[in-house]
DNA sequence: CTGTTAGCGCGTTCAC
DNA sequence: GTGAACGCGCTAACAG
């Protein structure tokens, strides 16, 4: 547990040139930096970071939040946004806020209490102005979330375009009574879906039907629920448009299960490209997210930030989404992209 | 940016006095405390954590190694993990490996900077007298993995005889030519399964047979590859144990696109009770590993061994796995549990 | 080129 | 009950 000081001694230097040589500094002598470097090595000298964060006031940590890394979607950002993060000397703390704001709270105080050079949110549970306070002590950078009241860098997919073409799609299948499938309307990712679910259904002179919109998929279970919910109506929907392959999966499971073919009796889309809409019979058709895009994005900016220590302005990048048609969508016969 | 010291002077107290509240500690006069507290809020004060780790030689922070989080096996386990750390004050920072030895060794690293107060290794990259010198800064735990050589504590599945309860499954339903499907030998994960595979065979009187050995199986596209490999031997295998659920649904997906009925012309076992075992059609029997249990015992242990400061212990917690038996196995009538 | 010195913000003896 | 003073390990002026 050797410290500078120690490795000054045995080098027979001060601790300023040993603290030279560790950072790089110029204005060292060749002979006096071997001599150092000798010293570090026959102690297994390792620079406490802790001190010296203290001193540089960074800590060269970042803190993620998410609802759940279960979601194959947040898997896979944590994934490419640790990678990305290790690649430029950063850590990555895992903060799972389980939708409770109260939880979230909690991991933002990593930024005052200065455990973290910054926050990447790619969940928002409390209002803008309980959050907003927190610039006063580092960035925060929105990733896959969105506020209107907030001035700060926004990282996003357009949903609303892949809300848009998934449903644009069916409509070209022919199909005019579609439903409306996806996760809780708190998070603007499926409101703006929504949005471009409407869209496309005005373009094409349908209205929005009420009694074919659900709003609380999450999983695959909930898939196999509204699939009963569905077929129940008076008047079923021909098409689905869900917000996760895994629902879409559960919807197609159940549909089967009941003899309801798909596509022909029931057209489903999925969105994410999970590996499961490629191991489904039929496979699904869904919506690609550049996520590893968007992650590497939400990294540049947030690095930017520690370094401008410019917090409060507001910026919007945002990257686009692709259809990838399969089975479920469109009579195997007749598949093409 | 308060510092304690402002605290202070605006409640017209000392430091120590404040530091006192902070940490609850006793002998301090009621109406002084109200005082602090009071300061406290006025100035939107918070400690800072990194003075304080200096001062006291802890961090509250766990390192977690692991390949990829993207495997669904792996997000189960941080998001339990993280989960029971964040109930005890710990934050976790995430480390992926992607099996690199030498960034494994780079984030061992956090453990000698002082950056953490332990490591918990779901994942062993370099042999373990690499590794060893490390405990000299602080807890190594292996979480879901084994080493010989290593005095440290071990919390894992046993794996043996999740291999031997699928396998005697399949022989039970009078399969005889069963394939081992699993990933690299290098993880003892894979190769204790193979033990209790053939541990199984030989009850039975059957000899393992090389030709229906693949273990380069991860993912499903591993599982198509292997299911054209084993359709092509002179004597297909009627039965298959893989390593992963993922790997058995490329498996069934591809079976059932060449005509080859599941289970009745091939059973397949898959590994892990991922969602998935019950979208595909047929449903996959699978074993389930309660990776809940595991990682609580893991973080238990880990925390243990950061108070008691002695980590050269070897302690095994094992924790057994469970055969669910789904369609993959069974012909669709004869289901039962 | 190198060393001396002063904090970064906090917890903790040790006196009072 | 309370406060003064030291030091955790390091970096960055400043002086030489």
């Amino acid at each position: 547990m050797s410290t500078i000081e120690d490795v000054a001694k045995l080098a027979g230097l001060s601790r300023t040139t040993v603290s030279r040589v560790i950072n790089n500094h110029p204005y060292v002598s060749e002979d006096k930096r071997k001599l150092v470097i000798e010293a570090m090595n026959q102690l297994g000298y390792a620079p406490n970071s802790l001190a010296r964060s203290l001193r540089s006031q960074k800590t060269d940590m970042i803190a993620l939040l998410i609802p759940r890394i279960i979601n194959p979607f947040f898997s896979k950002l944590v994934e490419s946004i640790e990678m990305y993060a290790s690649e430029h000397g950063y850590q990555l703390i895992i903060c799972q806020t389980r939708y409770s704001s109260e939880k979230e709270l909690n991991y933002m105080n990593l930024l005052k209490t200065k455990q973290v050079d910054g926050v990447i949110l790619a969940s928002i549970q409390n209002d803008w102005e309980v959050l907003e306070p927190f610039l006063d002590y580092g960035p925060i950078v929105l990733c896959n979330e969105f506020n209107e009241r907030a001035n700060v860098p926004s990282v996003m997919l357009n949903q609303m375009y892949g809300g848009y073409i998934a449903t644009k799609h069916l409509l070209e299948q022919g199909h005019r009574r579609i439903a409306y499938c996806c996760g809780s309307t708190r998070s603007n990712v499926a409101s703006h879906r929504e949005i471009g679910f409407r869209k496309a259904l005005s373009e094409y002179g349908i209205e929005f039907d009420e009694q074919y919109a659900f709003r609380d998929a999450l999983h695959s279970e909930d898939g196999r629920r509204v699939f009963h919910q569905m077929m129940s109506l008076s008047e079923s929907p021909t098409a689905v448009f869900t917000g996760s392959d895994e629902v879409a999966a559960g919807m197609i499971s159940e549909a089967k299960k009941h003899g309801c073919k798909v596509p022909e009796e029931l057209a489903v889309v999925g969105f994410d490209n999970q590996t499961i809409t490629e191991l489904m019979e039929p496979t699904i058709t869904t919506v690609y997210q550049p996520v590893e895009k968007m992650a590497q994005k939400a990294l540049e900016i947030m690095i930017e930030k520690i370094h401008s220590r410019t917090y409060r302005q507001r910026e919007v990048y945002e990257f686009p989404l692709r259809l990838i048609i399969r089975e479920s969508t469109v009579s195997n016969k007749l598949t093409d992209q």
